[in-house]
RNA sequence: GCCGGGGUGGCGAAACUGGUAGACGCAAGGGACUUAAAAUCCCUUGGGGGGAAACCCCCGUGCAGGUUCGAGUCCUGCCCUCGGCACCA
């Protein structure tokens, strides 16, 4: 047998990572592939810190699933990247004094190091980096597709404004009235003109098509909710002067109900329907609540306020006059900005009603229940003709009547919100348009692209709203494209998630220079086939990915509307009970395990802390268990390479379990169960110890079956077996059912279901044999004799139970 | 408040459509090897009780009920925890 060399991983692993890139082994046709497989992961933000933990997680896990799919024959395709603009970076050098455009490629590089040191299978030659002018040139391409389609528009809008960070914050990036990169500074309310894309247009595909989404259905929750779509209807309140109020409302059932209307206080129509008397309260109030940021208007204090506006409109269902409000918990940018309250059945208006003393009427009646009763679940009263039937059908009738006399009309709304891609930054890209006193706003010619982010000193952001690029006068100063008259450059740069909504529409296309993507190859590898990432992007990214996948479709430069047709969600890997932050101090970083136990058994010893999709608590312990399963497989393979190489039968027990090792961790990996499949294999090679089984035919599938999990070793070892080639041009080991259901079995025999013996017995016995054997056994007659068996159950090779 | 996860040994966790709870691993204890240690190998390890022993009994999956021959798994009502949303009419 001779002496073993000792397994000794950074040689292993750096021998062969030289070999793959030498050999082009991770490297596909992309324009000839056989059977494509794009195995997508969300591409890192690469942060000074360098890559952590819950990165490797992330892409481990993912390369596992890409590894997987080439050994059952794959071409697959593998790429990764940096979204490296956005205000993290920019933050980042701002502290520390340095500039972005050195700093965030210093940062990509110690990242591309890491990411080449744990060995997935990237293909490199595609990578790509959203600061690259070629990158960057395409979404400025995209923002000029929607620009010309009619759906990038300028408004002037209510914003988050961080003090600190000196720019505008999207709802998401204000935690409770705070900023989130600096939670002691408050959030101030900013009204400025602002870039969208209008989103709002796709709502309704953007939910629809959930439904054919292979994802998990926490996101797809978490999608619908943020789209949320309500059904109910528009209502007109009449004024005595002939004005009229549209309000929105879910439950037109309650319009007899409702006895004031409450505007929000920035509505247009509050001026005109300001009595005299009651201008100085309606005016301070609309001050007051101007003053207030946008964020602790919708989540600080709650206790209601509001003025009344001194004028009446009639409720279309009673005709009576009912009194008009403003209050600031009704909002502007949601339905009409106009609400007709109806206090006996909604929470809010009962609050509002109790407090001013408005009356309170109900409409909606169920045995027993205390208002504010707000379930549909009831029966109408004191609503008319409509008196005595169900909420939900009663509503029904009273949008026809009400529209009958136009005064109602059905109604869809979503809470999704245009989508605002201004950012009053520097570092990110260019909007291209250029403004002109004649023309206003002016895409900038395709010929014209990219439009450079000028590398500017002076970067920093001051206090008047305006990006620091406005002062960089030879980059602003422009002519009008159109016309030729002096213009200046818009100098807003574009949101982050825009560089990210189309990148896996670049990877394979990263050599174009002239188009932002080959079409032949497109169609060759897109969609997606599957897309892993972390569900903290379960919105967001995922949402705006999508709407610009559909706008470039419905454009005609993609051919697919959905980008992602599988989507998996990893967990997040936590330290010491808490997320991994930088303030927190708990960041992990994977360079020093890897130095010390090598990529394969770290690889490994992440996947094997808990199920891949939901994450897990980071402790080190644990590691010296799948290092000592290495070295195992190492010292078995090694033994069974000097085997003769003729197969010959391995003994029956080993050959059941390996078939059921096969079956386990087939569908295990399949199904991202890493955990259990690593914990099947290790199981095998307990087999094989115990069984000393040291027969090529034993070990060859088990260097297989690993190989996703651990690939350098993996590779060694498949060589050492005297192959040539790479172990992932090898085929996936097949597995015998039969095989794997083979032997005796060992049967629970339980009386009153109480397990009271064991029996190992044939496979494929029936009741009658089972039951004879159960009744000989000695246990099981201390707790049947003398009783009668009443009923017996038998669940076949599992289980017998005796019922006395 | 609303929408989703999740509560199982000392720890990380397994358990397919109701059918032998705790696979696999860590840690711990004991033993072998060694001058010694590390490494490696073997054994034990949910709690309690009985037995000289092979073994046997009772309890046990957040809590309280229920359905069932049988419940970690299903139903009802709670508690805790982690994510997301949050005055969205």
């Amino acid at each position: 047998m001779g002496s073993i060399p000792t397994y000794d991983p950074a040689a292993v692993e750096a021998a062969w990572q030289e070999r793959w890139a030498q050999n082009h082994t991770n490297e596909p046709d992309l324009d000839h592939p056989s059977r494509p497989f794009y195995n997508l992961m969300m591409f890192p933000y690469p942060s000074a810190e360098g890559l952590h933990v819950g990165n490797m997680f992330a892409f481990t896990g993912a390369d596992i699933y890409g590894r997987f799919q080439r050994l059952h024959g794959h071409d697959v395709f593998e790429p990764i990247g940096f979204d490296a603009f956005g205000i993290h970076s920019e933050n980042y050098a701002l502290s520390i004094g340095a500039h972005p455009a050195r700093l965030i490629p210093e940062n990509i590089e110690t990242f591309r190091r890491q990411l080449k040191r744990f060995g997935a299978m990237f293909d490199w030659r595609q990578e790509l980096s959203t600061i690259d002018p070629r990158y960057y040139k395409w979404t400025q391409w995209i923002f000029l597709q929607l620009f010309n389609a009619g759906l990038a528009f300028r408004k002037r809008a209510a914003v988050n404004w961080c003090p600190v960070c000196k720019t505008v914050l999207a709802n998401e990036q204000v935690i409770n009235g705070y900023c989130e990169r600096h939670p002691d500074v408050k959030v101030e309310q900013r009204f400025l003109e602002q870039w969208f894309f209008a989103i709002t247009r796709y709502a309704e595909r953007l939910l629809g098509n959930l439904d054919r989404l292979d994802w998990p259905e926490s996101t797809i929750a978490m999608q619908r909710n943020w789209i949320g779509r309500s059904e109910g209807a528009e209502l007109v309140f009449e004024t005595p002067a002939g004005q009229k109020i549209t309000v929105f409302t879910t439950r037109p059932d309650t319009v007899f109900g409702a006895t004031y209307l409450v505007l929000a206080p920035e509505h247009p129509l509050v001026d005109a329907l300001t009595a005299v008397e009651q201008q100085p309260a309606v005016r301070a109030y609309q001050r007051e609540v101007a003053a207030k940021d946008i964020v602790s208007r919708k989540v600080g204090d709650k206790t209601k306020t509001g003025v009344f506006l001194g004028s009446y409109a009639r409720n279309p269902a009673t005709g009576e006059a009912i009194p008009i409000w403003i209050a600031d918990y009704v909002l502007m940018e949601y339905g009409t900005g106009a609400i007709m309250a109806v206090p006996a059945h909604d929470g809010r208006d009962f609050e509002f009603a109790t407090q001013f003393r408005l009356p309170i009427v109900q409409v909606v009646r169920r045995d027993g229940e205390a208002l504010p009763f707000e379930s549909l679940d009831g029966v109408l009263t004191a609503s008319g003709p409509f008196d005595g039937l169900p909420a939900a059908e009663g509503g029904k009738r009273i949008v026809a009547w009400l529209a009958g006399r136009g005064l109602g009309t059905p109604r869809v709304q979503y809470r999704l919100h245009d989508w605002c891609i201004s950012r009053q930054r520097y570092w990110g890209p260019p909007i291209p348009i250029i403004h002109c006193e004649r023309c206003g706003p002016v895409g900038v010619p395709e010929r014209d692209l990219p439009v450079e982010l000028p590398l500017i000193e002076d970067f920093r952001p001051d206090d008047t709203g305006v990006s620091p690029l406005a002062r960089h006068r030879e980059w602003y100063f422009v002519k009008c494209p159109k016309c030729g008259a002096a213009g200046r450059r818009e100098t807003d740069v574009s949101d982050t998630f825009l560089d990210s909504a189309w990148y896996f529409l670049r990877y394979p296309s990263t050599d174009e220079d002239g188009r932002p993507w080959d079409p032949r190859r497109t169609k060759t590898w897109l969609p997606v086939s599957t897309y892993i990432g972390g569900n903290e992007h379960a919105v967001l990214h995922l949402l705006y990915s999508r709407f610009i996948t559909m706008v470039l479709r419905d454009l005609g430069h993609l051919e697919f509307e959905e980008p992602f047709p599988k989507l998996r969600a990893h967990g997040l890997i936590i330290k010491d009970g808490a997320k991994m932050s930088k303030s927190r101090g708990n960041v992990v970083i994977p360079d020093a395990y890897i130095q010390k136990w090598g990529a394969d058994a770290f690889r490994m010893y992440l996947m094997f802390l808990g199920p891949f999709q939901e994450g897990g608590d980071f402790r080190d312990e644990g590691i010296t268990g799948v290092r000592r399963f290495l070295d195992k497989v190492w010292t078995l393979v090694y033994d069974a390479a000097g085997a003769p190489p003729q197969p010959v039968p391995l003994p029956p027990a080993v050959d059941r379990k390996l078939h059921q090792t096969i079956h386990k961790v087939t569908v295990d990996t399949e199904r991202l169960d890493y955990n259990t499949a690593i914990a099947a294999m290790m199981e095998y090679v307990n087999e094989l110890r115990n069984a000393e089984c040291g027969m090529r035919n034993a070990v060859e599938p088990l260097v297989v079956m690993l190989a996703p999990y651990a690939p350098h070793v993996a590779e060694e070892l498949w060589q050492r077996l005297g192959h040539d080639t790479s172990v992932f041009d090898a085929d996936w080991p097949a597995y015998d059912a039969r095989l794997a259901a083979s032997g005796d079995v060992e049967i629970a025999v339980q009386v009153n279901g109480k397990v009271r013996a064991r029996l190992t017995v044939a496979r494929g016995l029936d009741e009658a044999q089972v039951r004879a054997i159960a009744l000989k056994d000695d246990t099981v007659r201390k707790f049947v004799d003398g009783k009668a068996v009443k009923k017996t159950i038998y669940v076949q090779d599992r289980l017998l139970n005796l019922v006395v």
